[in-house]
DNA sequence: CTGTCGTACTACGTCTGTCGTGGTAACTAT
DNA sequence: ATAGTTACCACGACAGACGTAGTACGACAG
């Protein structure tokens, strides 16, 4: 089956991610764990991707972390939340991407044109 | 009026430019043109851009370049024409944008969710 | 009691497409 | 004269995604 390739999401992790967010805190395995899910294995995060899009989305205020260091076995797991400047540059988001698909679409080919 | 960053974009240059090739050879010039127009100035690509995709682009196979040196004045135009393996990419590519789409989609709230 | 699987991360360096700056050069209209 | 349009290119910087690798704990099979 064929799986998206990372460029071509580039830019929307920031969206996936926070739309994981909206309603509750949650933490990196979770949420690629959703991902995954509600893709139906289309889209599969890298890890790597996913914590760096944490580290760069805390610095810009979209989310806020706190740790949980209460897990059996003194594990300790780190949780996201998201902030009001994160709400508002995935409302941002979620506009430019009606405007990227419109574009986009004017290029897509009929099958007519393709041969 | 919003405009397309580019990162969003990202991945896709290449469908835009070969679309506009799939009839008939361009060049720069033309084609950058011809993506304002018909993007109606949401999305103005930019000049390194659009000629470093070329030279990608012809690195790969996907398009073949030809210089037209006859213009009025001793100037030169460098046309590209697509090649069937640029063909194939462009389809191929389409197919990946129809998935990405579903993809990112099931990640937009709806207005309820996001207040 | 050793080994693998699942959970839950982190560090470090590389790659690639996009972009900013700036330059060349000739024609065209004011 | 000079600003604008056409037509392109070189160079370097940046940022997001990725590959590789490593840590550490628990559970469960053999």
């Amino acid at each position: 089956m064929a799986e998206i390739s990372s460029d071509v999401i580039r830019g929307y992790n920031d969206i996936i991610i926070l739309y994981l967010l909206l309603t509750d805190p949650s933490y990196g395995y979770e949420i690629s764990k959703q991902i995954r899910l509600m893709s139906e294995d289309k889209y599969i995060i890298k890890e790597t991707t996913l914590y760096s899009a944490f580290t760069r989305m805390e610095k810009n205020g979209f989310i806020e972390s706190f740790v949980d260091d209460d897990l059996a076995g003194g594990k300790k797991r780190t949780y996201y939340r998201i902030t009001p400047a994160g709400r508002e540059h995935y409302r941002a988001k979620c506009e430019e991407w009606t405007l990227t698909k419109e574009v986009i679409e004017k290029f897509i080919a009929d099958e007519g044109r393709l041969v």
